[in-house]
RNA sequence: GGAGGGGUUCCCGAGUGGCCAAAGGGAUCAGACUGUAAAUCUGACGCGAAAGCUUCGGUGGUUCGAAUCCACCUCCCUCCA
C-alpha cells in the first residue's frame, strides 16, 4: 500500500529526489514506518511555505506511518545556511524558546497523536544541550569532511560568491541537523527524513552519519520548492507574508490569498495543498477547461487549505465575509450581518470622533489600508475609494469628518470603506 | 597582524562636489482590459494634502553647496601572515 502513497505523491509532482529510491518502496511496504521532518522556528508561526512539508507527514501518517515533527530549538539558534544569500542574525535564545513551543502547537494541528501510529513532536535541543564541545568534535564532527561540506550546492554560492561568506557557526549547521538524524534513528527507529529540496544537503549529511555511526540504512526524501509560473515569489503579498497563525494571517486574508491563485498554478497547488485524489483534481481541471469564463478551482483551493489550517469555522467566517463583500452587496447587509464580519475577521476599527485622524490619507495609512497616502492619492485619482459603495470625489486633503457623517453610515454607524477592488476595511461609530 | 576592495532608497544595482529624493531593473500598489486569474498598456513607488522635511553604514570636518572630498569609527569581502 504504501508504494501507492509514492506513486500518489509522484503523480503530485510532490517528489523532487528520493536517497535510497531503489529500496524505500519496499521498506515503506514491509511494515509502518518512522519518518521525520524538522521545522526551525525562525518566527513565532509557520507561513505556508511549511505547508507542504507539514502536509507531506499527514500524508504518510494516513498512509499508516508514523510521523515525527522535530523542532529545531537548538539549530532555529544556529540558522540553516542553506541557499541562503548571506549570513543571519542570531536570534537570543528565549526568543527561540517562545518560538519553539508556538511552532509545537502548531504543527500538532495537522498530526494525529492517537492511535497506532500516532505522531510526536521532538525537540533538537534535548540532545544537543548537554554535550561538551569535545564530545561533539571527536565523535560526530571527526565523521564529515570539509572537502565534502564545502562541495554541497546548498553553500556554495556562499562560499564562491563575492562578496558574502559564511561563519563556521553556519556551516556547522549541516553537522546538528545530520546528527538530529542519526539520534532519531537510534532512539525512535525513524529511517526516513523528508524536508524542501534545499535540505538536500542537509538530509543525506543525516544519511552519512547515521550510517557511519550506527551502520543504519535510512532514506531520504525531498519536496520541490514551490513556484509561481511567473517567477515571483510563493507566500508573499503586499500585506507580507501568509502565516499559518490566524492572529497573523487571519482566516479571510488566507482564504483570499489562495482564491487569487494564477490560473496557471492552481492545478499545481490543489495537488500540493489538498488531499484531493489526483484523479478528482484533474476532472477539476478538466471541467474548467470546457468551462466558459471563471474556473472553480481557485475556489475548491481556498476552501480546501482554508479548512486544512482554519478549519470548519475559519472557513464559514471566511467564506461568509468573501460572500458578502464580493459576491453581494455590501451595503445592504444589515446590522447583524455587519457585526458578524468584524467578529469574522474582517478588518474593523472603531471611530472615536474626538481622536479621528483628520484626513482620509491618513486614516487609511494609520489603520493599515495602505502603507503610504500616496496610494490614497492614486487611488482618488482613479476613483477608486469607495465608503457604502460611494466614490469618494476629490483630491487630497480630504476631511474624514465629512466623510464618516452618521447621514451616510449604514443603520447609523457603519462604513465600508473600498480602496480598489479588494481590499476593504470596516469603520464603526463608536 | 599586513595589503587591497566594498557598505546607496524593499531587493539587485548606477551614481565620484551643484542639473540628486538619487538612473535602470525586479518586487509592490492603483487604473484600463478581464474572471478577485495571466499577459499587456497607464500611473504611483522616502514622508507629507501642500509648503516643506528626512535619506545614500556611523560620527565629526572641508565647502556657499557632499551620496560624492578629508579624518576617525564600524561592519562585510578577497589575498597574505
Amino acid at each position: 500500500m504504501s508504494s501507492a502513497l509514492l506513486s500518489d505523491l509522484r503523480a503530485r509532482g510532490l517528489i523532487f529526489q528520493i536517497a535510497g529510491e531503489d529500496t524505500l518502496a519496499d521498506w515503506l511496504d514491509t511494515e509502518p514506518r518512522t519518518l521525520y521532518c524538522g521545522f526551525d522556528p525562525t518566527a513565532d508561526s509557520l507561513h505556508i511555505g511549511s505547508l507542504v512539508p507539514v502536509l507531506m507527514l499527514r500524508r504518510f501518517q494516513l498512509a499508516g506511518h508514523r510521523p515525527l515533527a522535530l523542532v529545531g530549538g537548538a539549530t532555529g539558534l544556529i540558522g540553516d545556511p542553506s541557499f541562503k544569500a548571506s549570513e543571519r542574525n542570531l536570534n537570543t535564545p528565549d526568543v527561540v524558546a517562545n518560538w519553539v513551543n508556538k511552532l509545537q502547537h502548531q504543527v500538532s494541528q495537522f498530526i494525529d497523536f492517537e492511535g497506532e501510529n500516532s505522531a510526536k513532536v521532538v525537540n533538537n535541543l534535548d540532545w544537543t544541550t548537554g554535550m561538551d564541545v569535545l564530545t561533539f568534535l571527536r565523535d560526530v564532527g571527526k565523521h564529515f569532511s570539509i572537502n565534502n561540506m564545502i562541495q554541497k550546492e546548498s553553500v556554495k554560492q556562499r562560499i564562491e560568491r563575492e562578496g558574502s561568506g559564511i561563519s563556521f557557526t553556519e556551516f556547522t549547521y549541516m553537522i546538528l541537523q545530520s546528527y538530529d538524524f542519526s539520534e532519531l534513528y537510534l532512539h525512535h527507529d525513524c529511517g526516513l527524513q523528508i524536508g524542501g529540496s534545499d535540505q538536500w544537503g542537509n538530509i543525506t549529511g543525516g544519511i552519512d552519519l547515521t550510517r557511519r555511526l550506527h551502520g543504519g540504512q535510512v532514506f531520504g526524501l525531498t519536496m520541490p520548492l514551490v513556484e509561481k509560473a511567473d517567477g515571483t515569489k510563493f507566500g508573499k503579498t503586499e500585506t507580507g507574508t501568509i502565516w499559518l497563525d490566524a492572529h497573523k494571517t487571519s482566516p479571510y486574508s488566507f482564504y483570499q490569498f489562495w482564491l487569487n491563485t494564477s490560473d496557471k498554478d492552481v492545478y499545481k497547488f490543489l495537488r500540493y495543498f489538498t488531499f484531493l485524489s489526483v484523479e478528482k483534481i484533474a476532472e477539476i481541471e478538466e471541467a474548467d477547461a470546457q468551462r466558459e469564463g471563471r474556473p472553480e478551482g481557485q475556489q475548491i483551493l481556498a476552501d480546501e487549505v482554508t479548512q486544512l489550517v482554519h478549519g470548519a469555522e475559519g472557513l464559514a467566517a471566511a467564506q461568509r465575509i468573501t460572500q458578502a463583500l464580493f459576491v453581494g452587496e455590501a451595503y445592504t447587509l444589515g446590522p447583524d450581518d455587519l457585526e458578524q464580519l468584524a467578529l469574522d475577521g474582517l478588518p474593523t476599527t472603531p471611530l472615536k470622533s474626538s481622536e479621528i485622524a483628520p484626513t482620509l490619507t491618513q486614516l487609511l495609512s494609520d489603520v493599515g489600508m495602505v502603507t503610504s497616502g500616496k496610494q490614497v492619492k492614486d487611488a482618488l485619482k482613479n476613483r477608486a475609494v469607495f465608503i457604502n459603495g460611494v466614490p469618494v470625489e476629490g483630491a487630497p486633503p480630504i476631511d474624514t469628518a465629512l466623510c464618516f457623517r452618521s447621514e451616510n453610515a449604514l443603520h447609523g454607524k457603519y462604513w465600508i470603506v473600498r480602496l480598489g477592488k479588494k481590499k476593504y476595511h470596516l469603520f464603526t461609530a463608536e
